[in-house]
DNA sequence: ATAAAATTGTTGCACTTGCAACATTTTACA
DNA sequence: TGTAAAATGTTGCAAGTGCAACAATTTTAT
């Protein structure tokens, strides 16, 4: 659960939602929201579902840039939309919800004190989402699969031990280090073989 | 310039300075500037000088994550200065300015429409800040030096041209693309002998 | 103007990794 | 419960790249 609502109660946050006029829209599996919501200056909210945030290069080669689950933001002001390579498919049956940037700008609002409290939330997850990126981006500038395997399991420990609980399958784990998924397997059978880690399904225990 | 104080006089600049009681720190060259204002909730921008944002892995790898110019903003609403990998060094003599982020959010200070606009801006920066990095990751996922360059190149031309002008060196471009540098001088060569590209100091065409 | 420092260019070599192709196991779902 | 689909495991091989070590060039500072 995001921190979107934090302190704010669910009959404030329908008054919120009255106030910023927002729009809901609901998905069937697969669909790709940005015709949809494009040209708008907008905040989105994942209620229902999930979203696969993607980005194209111009020879086809396609990122997962992050998965948006239930409470996650994103939106013009907050990604990339304007940008054409995007896509945000929906993974599920998925409803979010539309509130207008502008709109949520409005010196009226500010009375409330939800409204501050929201405002304050927004950056907080923009805090972590930054956050979350330059630690990606440090992973990923390591030049060794083993090296960006010792890193991730580093800095994603499990608060005070040595396990990591991957939030994701192994086939994605590859693609989130941007490394073949093979070549990351036998990596990971010699890391296993010199006793630097263990593997139970999807705990990891750091040896080292 | 950073777009932190658009529509924004000079006069309400300092105005809200006023207002958030900021403060006004300097630094010799080479400081790390996080021991200063570590613990405090703030917003800090670069008036003067210019800030190396560094992390460094469990194993003494460091990254560049980003160069802070003036007017350029940080801190630990916006990036991770709680996480002690991380460093802030100044290149030269740095002025920056401090804002305590639960001062900026204050209901109070709601009235003033340059408050509003200040806020406006910032989520503008932490927007292009996030887009800034999901583009650097969507490059470094490519798998060689080649198609990182291609696609720095591309995703970097100069509005309407096919010309992309660095803004940083050669070496630090191979920091930036994560790959060692005398590879990428090998690779650019390359690709300067299949005519995809023409470089002219730090102005690289595009040919293909 | 000159020395020192930083940046850029070059190349051999070992090694990591992507890729392909396939086997095996697990998960999803009708 | 059975079957298709997805995920995981394995391995040979070619290719790309890091690394080291050095030369050449450009920039910076005094």
């Amino acid at each position: 659960m995001s921190a979107l609502f934090n302190g704010i109660s669910e009959k404030e946050k329908n008054k919120l939602f009255t106030l910023l006029h927002t729009h809901v829209y609901t998905f069937e599996d697969n669909i790709n929201i940005i015709p949809t919501i494009r040209n708008t200056n907008i905040i989105g909210i994942v209620d229902e579902g999930s979203i696969e945030f993607t980005k194209t290069n111009y020879y086809g080669d396609t990122t997962l840039i992050e998965v948006l689950e239930k409470d996650d933001i994103f939106g013009t002001s907050i990604s990339s939309l304007y940008n054409n390579e995007v896509e945000l498919i929906t993974k599920g049956k998925t409803t979010v919800i539309i509130i207008d940037f502008k709109r949520l700008m409005k010196e009226e609002n500010i009375s409330k004190s939800y409204y501050n409290i929201f405002i304050q939330n927004l950056f907080t997850i923009l805090n972590e989402k930054i956050k979350d990126k330059n630690d990606r981006i440090s992973i990923l500038t390591n030049k060794t699969i083993r090296n960006r395997l010792l890193e991730y399991f580093n800095s994603n420990r499990a608060a005070g031990t040595n396990n990591v609980y991957l939030p994701f399958n192994f086939t994605n784990l590859a693609a989130y280090l941007g490394v073949d998924r093979s070549a990351m397997t036998r990596e990971l059978k010699y890391l296993k073989e010199e006793r630097l880690i263990e593997i139970k399904g999807k705990r990891i225990t750091i040896l080292y």
